[in-house]
DNA sequence: GTAACGATCCTC
DNA sequence: AGGATCGTTACA
């Protein structure tokens, strides 16, 4: 079974270290620019599997964070933000476009991270869209899913920070809170 | 029940 | 600059 495991790694010429809990339940602040530079792995029905890496992420967080769906308190559709740190928050957006959000923090603490970019496709709608993400995936265990899940490349890409974008709802403070994360990358991507 | 509103994207 | 398109939310 052991020998099994490795000879798979052999033939994929790369590790298959599965991101745990311990990745995903610490402050949405920490996890959102770690998550720069992750592998996403999306395994289909068909058994084909794709991998990106994921370039452009941003923070939501807590009750207080009036950018935040949470703000208004749990409902049915921010519950999932409530649990604990690990799993996907799907929502729909402009009755078109599925957001896929990765929850952290610890339970009772509505935190999430938007995935707004991954390699060679930027915008939250087009990357769900590419890798068939729908309201089925909300609630989803990055930990044990079968279909969805990240891996440690073994990469640390360097940033920068901006404001949250679409969010000028939220009032000054929060409008302007430097809580997204876009990656430099390598030229040859 | 009813209405207003989006953590967006594409076309004009 | 404007429209597509519909689930979620708040309120009557």
């Amino acid at each position: 079974m052991g020998k099994e495991r490795g000879q798979e790694r052999v033939l994929n010429s790369r590790p298959t270290v599965r991101l745990g809990y311990e990745f995903f339940r610490r402050d949405v602040l920490e996890v959102a620019p770690a998550l720069l530079g992750k592998r996403l792995v999306r395994r289909y029905d068909d058994g084909r599997t794709e991998t990106f890496l994921i370039t452009e992420t941003e923070a939501y967080r807590g009750e207080e964070d009036l950018a935040c769906h949470a703000s208004r308190g749990k409902t049915p559709r921010t519950a999932t933000m409530y649990l604990p740190g690990g799993v996907l928050y799907i929502y729909l957006i402009y009755g078109m476009y599925w957001m896929m959000n990765i929850v952290t923090g610890k339970e009772e603490d509505p935190q999430a991270v938007l995935i707004r970019g991954i390699e060679g496709f930027d915008g939250p709608g087009k990357l769900t869209r590419r890798l068939g993400i729908d309201k089925s995936f909300n609630g989803e265990d990055l930990t044990t899913s079968p279909r969805i899940w990240l891996e440690d490349a073994g990469l640390t890409l360097p940033y920068t920070t901006t404001p949250r974008i679409g969010v000028d709802y939220a009032g000054e403070t929060w409008k302007n809170m430097p809580w997204r994360y876009v990656a430099y990358l390598p030229d040859n991507q």
